[in-house]
Order: structure tokens, then sequence, then C-alpha cells
RNA sequence: GCCGAUGUAGCUCAGGGGUAGAGCAUUCGAUUCGUAAUCGAACGGUCAGCGGUUCAAAUCCGCUCAUCGGCUCCA
């Protein structure tokens, strides 16, 4: 659900740029686009181009690829473009005259486009240049790529606006052309593939600078550059896209997150399962996942000619767990977490760092409730939901609640008690939410959480799905206080979604630079001479038993050499011992936030270890 | 999977039909050093893999794999 390339959801932190005078600039920057292209590449057919957060696009029909060269080039003629003043000028159109130019210029897309504009609607259409000038209606281009070619330049796009009443309204120097990429058509993969051209277009410099400076950003935290330098997990085209190993330090990290999963779930009232990774076909039959999810699953495997299934899922199993043993009403809610790893099928395309792999384990749970007991049960996991978040340092969300889709399972009263226990928890928790129409799960409405990182991104990682298709399909019961036999609902939930992700979203958020009580190695003590080695040894081991993650650097390089790697490693602490601190019994502690803190005593140093880590803050 | 780009030492990268290069890292030697890089030497590569063109391929061509930017999809 999370894009995980995260460029496009950049959102600069500028000084309070105008919306609407943005969204007039980035569409008509992209008509300028369109006409560069086809001033430069005749033929070329235009297709549609909208804007974006952060610019706009233009998808274009041409055989010949685009290469970065072109973008310079087509960027330097969108200039002279800009720089020519031309008029924008809108303009109402009857169907048939319009309907008439676009099939004397053969533009089919447009055609396509026109076609699909209901009957009675008013059509626009809007032009770049002077009409007088061109003589005739429709594209007058030019291939003369000198400069003398400008003033004849002229043309149109059917389109609903709005646009700036200049080309010169586009600041020529807040815009830039960024990259080419491939796009079906109408977003369909079985249309032909356009070309597509992506902008980006500000008010003035200064936003486009801090735009610039934000994706500099966001690539200086780059996890799949961070988690290299850090040693912290590796993906490696031996053993296949997609599959994660787990580095000491990165795994370091993943077990103080499942620590703290353990911890909070189990004093949530939760208890623990561990469920196998492969079963028999007929099981998937039976969920339904053979028929609904079959194309992200891997393939059957057979043994003893039965057909096994690597599981994309841990749903099944918790709810064989659940029909293993007669259940009371008395027993619920079952409240069932597991670290589950799963395996799915992505196409080799779609494979991003940690953020999208084919094996990862989710922190699963799912909870068996009488319907009574579901709005309660929903705003428990809200509740355990923000507690996370909040420790792992994310405090700002936004939250989707999400209905009934057209196609879906189950009785109109259920899914309207479904969807009411999820308002009423998030009535309760008192968040404020948005309601993605239809946007539910065929089998029932959810709570999708997104969270916003340090330099502004959101990522969706948590979803709590009501669930009345798995009940049923495996004719799940509880004995009610009549006797009668009942069917319980059943709620998804994850919170931080995958560990892999949640790892990814970590490092990008703290750009490497962990939490005390996160980080993977938290102290380091810098010998400055061999002398002082044994003396740092006894210090290191002093805290490893107090249960501090500490080390000694042992390269025996000089100091500075030795603060640089540790300050590159991002440890938080770093100790530095010489003469004068075994002669002292004192250590000199110099923090990775602060620099040169001064002499501290062991005691000093580890109650502010301590303040820290209770904090879950830097040091 | 599709479109485009990329793949050279552990890492970052240069080179470009005819002995494979640099910095960092590693190892060894010297240095024993006080808050972000001590000096020197050595080691290290079937130039992603397979096939083709050529007297000769890391270099040109084709296929495969992986990665990157997108599309579609998604935790």
């Amino acid at each position: 659900m999370v894009s995980p390339v995260t460029e496009s959801q950049v959102t600069a932190d500028v000084s309070a740029p105008n919306p609407e005078k943005l969204e007039r600039i980035r569409h008509t920057c992209a008509h300028v686009l369109a006409m560069a292209v086809q001033t430069l590449f005749p033929g070329t057919k235009v297709t549609i181009g909208p804007t974006t957060d952060n610019g706009f696009y233009y998808d274009f029909d041409r055989a010949e690829p685009f290469t970065p060269d072109d973008l310079k080039t087509l960027e330097t003629q969108m200039r002279r473009i800009i720089k020519a003043k031309l008029p924008v000028v809108r303009e109402v159109v009857s169907r048939e005259a319009i309907a008439a130019e676009i099939a004397q210029l053969d533009e089919n897309y447009k055609a396509e486009i026109l076609a699909g504009i209901p009957e009675g609607e008013t059509l626009t259409r809007y032009t770049i240049g002077d009409v007088a000038l061109s003589g005739i209606g429709g594209f007058k281009l030019t291939a003369d790529k000198s400069k003398k070619a400008q003033a004849q330049q002229f043309w149109w796009d059917l389109c609903a606006g709005p646009h700036v009443e200049s080309t010169g309204d586009i600041p020529a120097d807040a815009f830039a052309l960024e990259s080419v990429a491939g796009a079906y058509w109408r977003g369909d993969e079985n249309n032909p593939q356009l070309q597509r051209i992506y902008g980006t277009a500000w008010e003035n410099a200064e936003q486009l600078k801090a735009y610039l400076h934000q994706k500099e950003e966001a690539k200086r935290r780059d996890h799949r550059k961070i988690g290299k330098e850090l040693q912290l997990f590796s993906i490696q085209e031996e053993a296949g896209g997609g599959l994660v190993f787990w580095h000491p330090k990165g795994a370091t990290v993943r077990r103080l997150i499942e620590e703290y999963w353990r911890q909070t779930h189990l004093a949530g009232g939760y208890e623990l399962l561990y469920t196998p990774h492969v079963a028999n076909l007929n099981l998937w039959k039976t969920s339904g996942h053979n028929d609904f999810y079959r194309e992200n699953m891997f393939d059957v495997m057979e043994v003893e000619e039965q057909a096994y299934q690597l599981k994309p899922m841990n749903c099944p199993f918790h709810v064989l767990t659940y029909k293993s043993d007669l259940r009371s009403y008395r027993d619920l809610p079952c409240r069932w977490a597991e670290l589950g790893t799963v395996y799915r099928y992505e196409r080799s395309g779609v494979l991003h760092g940690l953020m999208r792999v084919r094996g990862f384990t989710q922190d699963d749970a799912h909870i068996f409730c009488l319907p009574e007991q579901l709005a309660a049960e929903i705003l428990g996991v809200l509740n355990l939901t923000e507690q996370t978040m909040s420790d792992f340092g994310f405090n700002n969300y936004e939250v989707n609640l999400s209905t009934r889709p057209e196609k879906s399972v189950g009785a109109d009263d259920i899914w309207e008690l479904a969807t009411q226990a999820l308002i009423q928890a998030l009535n309760d928790k008192g968040w404020s939410y948005v309601i993605d129409e239809g946007g539910g799960a065929f089998y029932g409405p959810k709570i999708d959480l997104k969270i916003q990182d340090a330099i502004g991104r959101m990522w969706q990682c948590s979803t709590i799905q009501v669930d009345f298709n798995l009940p049923e399909r495996f004719q799940l019961e509880y004995i009610a206080p009549d006797g009668s036999r009942q069917r319980p609902i059943m709620v998804h939930r994850a919170i931080f979604g995958s560990l892999e992700r949640f790892f990814g979203i970590l490092i990008e958020n703290y750009a490497g630079d962990f939490p005390l009580w996160l980080a993977p190695v938290q102290v380091r003590l810098l010998p400055i001479g061999d002398e002082q080695r044994q003396y740092a040894q006894a210090i290191a081991q002093q805290l490893q038993q107090r249960g501090y993650r500490a080390a000694v650097d042992a390269s025996g390089d000089r100091l500075n050499k030795q603060i640089r790697n540790a300050e590159l490693e991002k440890i938080p602490v770093a100790i530095i011992v010489g003469k004068q601190e075994v002669t002292d019994q004192t250590l000199s502690v110099r923090t990775r936030q602060q620099g040169d803190i001064g002499t501290l005593t062991l005691a000093d140093l580890q109650a502010r270890l301590d303040v820290a880590i209770a904090a879950k803050s830097q040091i």
C-alpha cells in the first residue's frame, strides 16, 4: 500500500506555496513540455499530462525512446517557449469541431479521451501561442531547431485547465525535467506502453531548491545505502532478489524490536503462536487464497504426491488453531499473535530494498471475538498501535477508514455492524480519519494507519481489518450462552506491517542514527595506546555484564581515526581512554549528538545511558 | 512482467577492440599518538553470467540474471 518509491511522496517544506497557483504552473508546464516534444520530435502522439505532488508528467507515444540528452534538449526548448511569453488561451469548443481537428491530426489518444467525456459537458481547449500567427488551427509546429523557429509556434490541447495566462508566467528557473519512464496507456498493462516524462515545477527558485534539497535528504537517508554502510543487512544476487539477510547489527535491532513486540503484546493480553511455513494446498483452497491470491503465491511444491504451498499469509494457520478445539463464548476474545514469516511472489521489477521483498515477517495477530466485543477490541489495537509508534519515534499519523467495496462478501447488516465498530473505536480514540469509500477488502472494512517520518514522508504500516470471510469458509464457531453455535468475528491486524519494511522505515527516519535503546552498538571504547587496552576491555566487560552493548576498538588506529570510524558507524557513545583515565579510573565521554561531554565515572555514565534508554531517545 | 538506464577489486568509482587502474577497506611493517583520516609495502579482479562477431572482446552484438528510475501491484 505504501509506495516504496518515495520521491513522489516527498513534500518539500517551503514557504507556503500557493496550491492553486502551483497547480496552474504545473499544468501549463506539462503543456509546454508536450509542445516542445512535438516540435522537436514530430510524429510523437500526445496523451495525458496531469500534475503531481511535486510537478507534472506527460505521457507520449513515440517509437524511439527519449534519452537523458533529449530531456536536456527539451528543457532548453521549454525555456525558449517560456521566454517567448506566448499567451495561453482558453476556448470553449464544440464536440464536432474539436473531433474533426483531432481526427485531422491523427491524435488517436486524444480522440479516445474526447469520446470518454460525457455528452453535454463543456469542452475546452487551451492554446499556446497566437492562432493568428499560424493561420490555421491545429499543430503548426516546426522541426527547425534553430532559435528563430520559436516565434511561429502554436500548440493546443483538449484540456479542462486551469492554466496560467502566458508561458511567461512559468518561472524559467523553477522547473526541471527529471526522468523518463515507461507507463501504460490508462494504467493498464494490456494497453500500449507510453513514455512518461516527469518534471518538477515550482513558483520560484527557492521552492525548487527546497524540493531538490528534500530529494537529496531522502537519498542521504536511503536505507539501502545506510544498510550497507552500517552493515545492517544485505540482499544477494546469489540467493535471489527480495530475500533479506539480516547481518549481526541489523539482527540486533530486529531482536530489540521483537523483544519490545513480545513484551507489549503479552502485556496487552495477547498469546503468542508459532505456525508452519508451508501447508497442504487444500488449506489454501479452503481459505480462498488459491483463487484470490494465486498470482502472489510461490509455485506449489510436491511432497509425496501431495501439493504443498509456501505460505503467503498467516491467517489460515491461526484459523486452524482456533478450530482445533471447541470454543465457548467465555474463551473469547482470543488474541493470537505471531511473528509470521511469509513468502509472496513479487514481479522482479517491483522489488525495492527492504520495502518490497519476497520473504518477510509480519507482526501478525488475529482476534476472534463476539460482535459486541468488536469495538473494544479495535480500540485496544488502536491503543497498542499508538503506544508502539510513539515508542519508535513516530507521533504523526494519517488514518484511513475503508468501507465496503462493490465486490464483497457478507450480509449488509454485518458490514454495517463492523463499520460502525471501527468508527466507534476511532471516535473513542479521538482520532480524526479520512473515509476511503469502497476501499475495504472484499471480506470486510479496515483501518489503515500511515506514519509520518522525520522528513515528512508518509508510510503505511499498520492495518486493522475485520474479516467475515474466513470464519465463514472455515465454519468457525463458538458456543453461545444459550447453547447455540455462533460464528465469531475475526480481526486481522499488524502494527509494524512487516519487520523488514518497518526496519527500512526506521533506518530512513533516523538516517541510521538509532536511539540508544535500538543502537546495535551503544558504546565503543577507544584506547589511545596499547597500554590502555586492558582497562578499556575491563570497562567494556562491565558494561556488557550490565546489559549494555559495548565493545573496544581493536584497530590500533590513532585516536582521531578511531573517533572518525565511530562517527561514521553512528555509534552513539564513544569513550576515550588514555593514561589520564586509567590513572583516575574515569572515562572521557563523547556522544554523537553532543560531542565531547567531559569526564565521567562509570556510574555516572550508566546513569546517563539509563535515562536515554528509558526515554527511548538519543543520548 | 513491461519501458529505460546500469553492472570493472570488499566499498566508491575511472578506463573503453591488443599487459586491468585509483582512493578507501584488508594484511604486514614502522609509528604509541588526546576528540573526524600517521607513513610505507603487500594482497586483492574470468571487468555480472552465457553465447556470438573478430587474428584479438572488459570494450561491439544477442540472450540471461541482478540493481536503479518508473508503470502495474503491494506488508
